[in-house]
RNA sequence: GGGGGCGUAGCUCAGUUUGGUUAGAGCACUCGACUGUCACUCGAGAGGUCGCGGGUUCGAGCCCCGUCGCUCCCGCCA
């Protein structure tokens, strides 16, 4: 209400609620500035229409007090006025006020300074009542209302259904870690939290609930990150009887209308990829598009260098990949080194540098290689060649780390573009290097590329699935498949995944093989990362600034104190023992 | 699990380089003055286990070892 007040206002009487932001006591007057949701009002205690004893104590009040007063909205006089506030025109006469909830001297402040530094974010987080009070947080907190709400408007507009599914789960033995909760009356059993409502939106499918989302809260057991908590949210999608082109569309639409509602129009339909592609050019499932640098084969011209190093890659089957990076020939021995260490550091054995001057290639393998190299390789003056030699699943993750640092350090990566892309036809499988054991790329329900499976049905390595993600600027924001709608296809999958036993399948996974045999149409969805899109649309690089009360990194809630040790009776009743020595 | 950064007053920081008197500043807080401020101004004051533990030294905020917390990254996150 206050926040709100305008030129239009002035005459009327009002009562306003809020906090007291700042105070100015200048003697015979005070002016506080009272704060509420919708921002600034300064409000006027003057013995013009103020009593004595209301405006003695307006002067005692403490900062981020809350408090109730009564006036009447008066234009400000001539050359009073203030440009940097929405509500400068005017001020509020106040005739009565109440402190309703005084506050006791806040530890971080809330009143902050245009450049003042945030205070540390252990102490945002230990007293986050006083933190979401700013305005930073409090405009975090309604955006990502209102993207809840464009949400729920789109998909519901467009016949999804909003429905829920439990939070008290069966715990499942793939993918990251799960959140286990002890059943009281079953001794020694456990409800999972889920890590997604993945299994239940495919049952809603086989139910005849044919279009349905939930604005999903999902849990996961891993480390943290600046752009990871614990518990998030994510919109979870799914459809029976459509196509991949359906999803791709219904999710362009709603992706579109977020970013609407965040201030920003975007293009669709976005600009498609395929997997190998991706990695071909860019050594990255997820590449950031905004900047080129792209990742060329240069094995041919290498073909003829004397290097020992390059002889053995090429015949070991690998190939020479490198980016060229126009203006980079001038980077120091150091610069370039750390570059190096980011390949190492990726998994990479090196990293073959070649620049250009006069025409000339320099570095260390330039004596391996032919006079008139430069041209061949495409580069001119001016030219830095970052290489990697060996096999594609060493030098895409190297190549791809050394081109993002080198992105950052031309400033190649601009804030104010937005490179929307889909990345589809995802390998199915992914074969661990140590155990030869095959995990799903995506998830074990993905269904696979039909063609694929019937081309090569003994080489999974080589199918492809029908999962595709949705990519802004090198960021994942959501993905999904088509789903493995045929239970006899779905318990392949389980087979290949190292779940070979029939009992053992029913015994994991039975409910959703229940689901399917009961009749399942085709399906398919995808979940997008809400926090995620909410903290890019804040212009925000930390999930901590979206989300209320988040974690740490260290996967504590420092305000409640979180988790906690409980009492040994509570333990008792749930048949739980804590082996740690320390505490039991 | 591993690596980097940070930790000094309620908050943000200086002081650590090269160990040496009583550890400082701004904001906030307390008291006082001030009738048009909006970073109000002015005067006075209070406020410190220098994250914690151990060590070296005549002497440690500063050097060494360990540890805790926050943070960024790797692993991990189907």
């Amino acid at each position: 209400m206050g926040g709100n007040l305008r030129s239009a206002h002035v005459g009327q009487s009002v009562t306003l609620g809020g906090w007291v932001h700042k105070s100015r006591d200048l003697g015979g007057q005070v002016f506080i500035d009272l704060r509420d949701r919708e921002g600034l009002v300064q409000i006027a205690f003057n013995p013009g229409w103020t009593a004595a004893d209301v405006i003695a104590a307006a002067a005692a009040i403490g900062m981020e007090s809350a408090i109730i007063v009564e006036g009447s909205v008066a234009l400000r006089p001539d050359g009073l006025r203030n440009a940097a506030l929405p509500t400068g025109e005017i001020e509020v006469r106040a005739t009565a006020f109440r402190v309703v909830g005084p506050a006791a001297t806040p530890p971080i402040p809330v009143a902050l300074d245009k450049e003042a530094k945030l205070p540390a974010e252990d102490l945002r987080l230990r007293h986050r009542v006083l933190d979401l009070r700013r305005a930073e947080l409090q405009r975090n907190l309604v955006l990502r209302h209102r993207l809840m709400q464009v949400t729920r408007n789109y998909l519901s507009d467009d016949g999804y259904l909003e429905l829920e599914t439990p939070i008290l789960t069966k715990p499942t033995p793939e993918g990251a870690r799960d959140f286990l909760v002890p059943s009281r009356m079953h001794a020694g059993e456990f409800f999972a939290l889920p890590q997604s409502p993945q299994i239940y939106k495919q049952l809603f499918m086989c139910a005849g609930f044919d279009r349905y989302f939930q604005i999903a809260r999902c849990f996961r057991d891993e480390d943290l990150r600046a752009d990871r908590q614990l518990e998030f949210t994510q919109i979870d999608i799914e459809a029976s009887f459509i196509t991949r082109e359906d999803i791709l569309a219904m999710a362009e639409g709603l992706v579109k209308a977020l970013w609407l509602e965040g201030g920003v129009e975007i293009e669709t339909p976005f600009p498609r990829m395929s997997y190998a592609e991706a990695m071909e050019r860019f050594g990255c499932d997820r590449p950031d598009l905004r900047y080129g640098l792209e990742i060329r084969d240069l094995s041919s011209v290498f073909a003829t260098s004397e290097s020992g190093i390059i002889k053995g890659a090429l015949e070991a089957g690998g190939r020479v990949r490198g980016i060229t990076v126009p203006g980079a020939a001038s980077w120091s021995r150091k610069q370039v080194d750390e570059l190096e260490a980011i390949a190492k550091g990726a998994g990479a054995g090196g990293l073959v540098r070649l620049k250009v001057a006069d025409g000339k290639l320099e570095g260390p393998l330039a004596k391996f290689m032919a006079a008139d190299a430069a041209g061949p390789l495409g580069l001119v003056d001016g030219d830095l060649l970052l290489a990697v030699a060996g096999a594609d699943r060493i030098s895409s993750p190297a190549l791809d780390r050394v081109r993002q640092e080198c992105a950052a350090r031309l400033g190649l990566a601009a804030a104010d573009r937005r490179e929307f892309l889909w990345v589809l036809d995802f390998p199915m499988f992914d074969r661990d290097p140590e155990t030869g054991a095959l995990a799903a790329v995506h998830h074990p329900f993905t269904s696979p590329n039909g063609g694929d499976m019937a081309a090569r049905p003994d080489a999974p390595d080589t199918w492809r699935a029908l999962a595709y993600d949705c990519v802004l600027n090198g960021t994942e924001l959501g993905g999904g498949s088509i789903r493995t709608s045929d239970p006899t296809v779905q318990s392949r999958m389980f087979e290949l995944l190292g779940i070979p036993d029939r009992a053992d399948q029913e015994r994991r996974f039975g409910f959703l093989l229940e689901g399917l045999r009961a009749g399942a149409p085709p399906h398919g969805g995808i979940a997008f990362g809400f926090d995620r899109i909410a903290m890019i649309l804040a212009g925000s690089d930390s999930l901590r600034d979206v989300i209320a009360f988040p974690k740490t990194t260290a996967a504590r809630a420092l305000f409640e104190g979180a988790p906690a040790v409980v009492p040994a009776q509570d333990l008792a009743d749930l048949h739980i023992r804590v082996t740690d020595k320390e505490r039991a």
